[in-house]
DNA sequence: ATGACACATCGACGATTGTCAATACGTGCG
DNA sequence: CGCACGTATTGACAATCGTCGATGTGTCAT
């Protein structure tokens, strides 16, 4: 199967699918290892990886719930967001004058499949 | 189940251990953060991506045979490697003249069952 | 309409990152 | 020993990133 005939877009555009088959099974391309590297530069950020735990827990969540719990400004949570949104991660809705985040669906268990697809965790204790 | 008393160093001590619990299972601490964002740092890259994979589909590599197919100078790809060592995604052994790389056992799928433990797949057709 | 509120965008700043050329280190061969 | 080879380290540089204050935009209540 082909790997990727794309635009050289360096975001996800196809929210919960995958970009590219299993890190394990075949060399990556350039353009898919880009497509990869976005999504993962997305979650590779403490304040994003806590704000994400925190969507994906209450299900949904708006800006003001996510302000104070990270100790971050308004301005940079609203980024951070905005990053999630844009590689798929999370998505926006806008209810009345609130800003609500949810998690899109398949988006991290496509990663998820990306990088462990066969590889089973050491069932290390803890 | 305590989330983690380690001294705050930034990458992995432990290579294939979960450094936290899935992240919808609950908030991360800004600890756990940082560790799994340091991490998936060490992923998110285009070039390190295709090193890994690389090596994931050789089972084992040395540097000379991973710098051609990449287009990048040797020291880059060298310290593409050490990244991933130190983030332990990667293991070194020493031959001879050769320093031969292959995966850690468990560090993807670790890294795996954290992002996407419980989400599935869309079943997006690849 | 006017103001308060929730959020996004802009502009700027320091910090980190990816990259390379040059060089240092260690190993095996002659 | 000395040299060639494979790899690691250093130093430097441009580019990107995370962060914030200030400001802009849209929405509800009065």
């Amino acid at each position: 199967m082909p790997t990727l005939t794309r635009p050289l877009l360096p975001l996800v555009e196809q929210p919960g699918e995958m970009c590219c088959a299993p890190l394990a099974d075949a060399p990556l391309t350039e353009a898919d290892a880009h497509v990869l590297a976005g999504r993962l530069k997305a979650l590779a950020d403490p304040g994003r990886l806590r704000l994400l735990s925190l969507v994906l827990a209450a299900g949904e969540s708006c800006v003001c719930d996510l302000t104070e719990p990270l100790a971050l400004s308004q301005p940079t949570v609203s980024h951070h967001l905005k990053v999630l949104v844009d590689a798929g991660i999370l998505q926006r809705e806008k209810r009345g004058r609130w800003a609500w985040f949810s998690p899109v669906p398949g988006a991290l268990g496509a990663l998820a499949a990306i990088l462990g697809a066969v590889a089973q965790p050491t069932t290390a204790g803890a």
